[in-house]
DNA sequence: CGTTGAAATATGAAATATCATGTAAGAGCG
DNA sequence: CGCTCTTACATGATATTTCATATTTCAACG
């Protein structure tokens, strides 16, 4: 039997019970989350783009013309924050406002023939970036680990179709807290 | 055969395209991350803490006694963030900060009594929400999930055995960026 | 040793984020 | 309608973060 490793008292505790991080799911997650997106960021930043701009980028990109509050629920962001960053975008360009006219009190972001363009140009990145990091995985895995992830986002916010919701008056059904 | 139901433009194209964010791993896991956190940093900040506190309660639950660039890489949080934080952290008595005689360019930190009280039982808050947060999941697809984010992780960070070096003078050899 | 370069932390100034509210519209209802 | 409640967004004041850089200590080497 191979003679025991020399082990700090500390270290030999941590192998005895386990250490907490580890294994804690919402740490791997952010710290998954934080690895695997640095890389990216990099490139973001070099495009002269924050991350938080990046992410309004996309959500436009997927659908355009999102009122304030509900693209600051898509891009998890608190709602005066990002009204100052889509009025930063607004004025590099990227984005417009108009008023909804519908329902005046919203306001709507639209990318402008820029963002688009730089929208597109950052989402070409963002699927190569992506592949790379999917490769890092059997290819069913990286399915797997995509569709554990829908499966379990689905399962926390056990919400509604819409979140605030597209048509003006129903009552915004925040997503209920099973966590 | 079903009549064709009534999409907006918008919407068919959608459907046909395939939003990009939907499928997106980064976008995934930032936002899973987000929303499996959102019900336990509730928990934190009603006991008082802000979320970077207990990040760094946890990470000296772990390991007490860390250096100050070795627990900023460990919470990934910025050097002199993290700075400032201890330095609250101290003043309210969670942790203490003592220079590392072998190296005193080094500043260790450590959990002060009551800070090894509230990381105890935060720590248990945690281990509870936690199983809430499996529960979601059939328990071989929990297990599944985090194996599979264990070796996203370690294959991003295609990392030696430590990071800053616990020993001094020991070059660090930052994560070699693999994406 | 003395010199040069890197590491570990701290800190000032500028940039951002947060929190609590203010203001302007819609919705619901008698 | 007129009143009241709620939603959507903006904004001021405060707190936090970031970025660049200063300071101290160690490592390496002639």
């Amino acid at each position: 039997m191979a003679h025991k490793t020399d082990l700090s008292d500390a270290e030999a505790e941590a192998l005895r019970e386990g250490r907490f991080l580890d294994d804690y799911l919402l740490f791997l997650l952010a710290s998954v989350s934080a690895a695997a997106s640095e890389g990216f960021h990099a490139i973001v930043r070099d495009r002269g783009l924050k991350v938080p701009e990046w992410r309004v980028l996309a959500s436009l990109y997927d659908s355009d013309g999102q009122m304030i509050t509900r693209l600051a629920a898509l891009v998890m962001m608190e709602q005066s924050r990002l009204t100052r960053i889509v009025e930063r975008m607004d004025e590099r360009g990227l984005v417009t406002r108009r008023d909804d006219k519908a329902d005046r009190r919203r306001v709507r972001v639209y990318l402008t023939a820029k963002g688009k363009a730089v929208a597109h140009e950052m989402v070409a990145e963002a699927r190569d970036h992506e592949a790379r990091l999917l490769s890092l995985l059997p290819a069913g895995q990286a399915r797997q680990l995509k569709s554990l992830l829908l499966k379990l986002h689905g399962r926390i916010g056990a919400v509604g179709p819409e979140w605030p919701s597209e048509k003006p008056g129903v009552k915004a059904q925040s997503p209920r807290r099973v966590v």
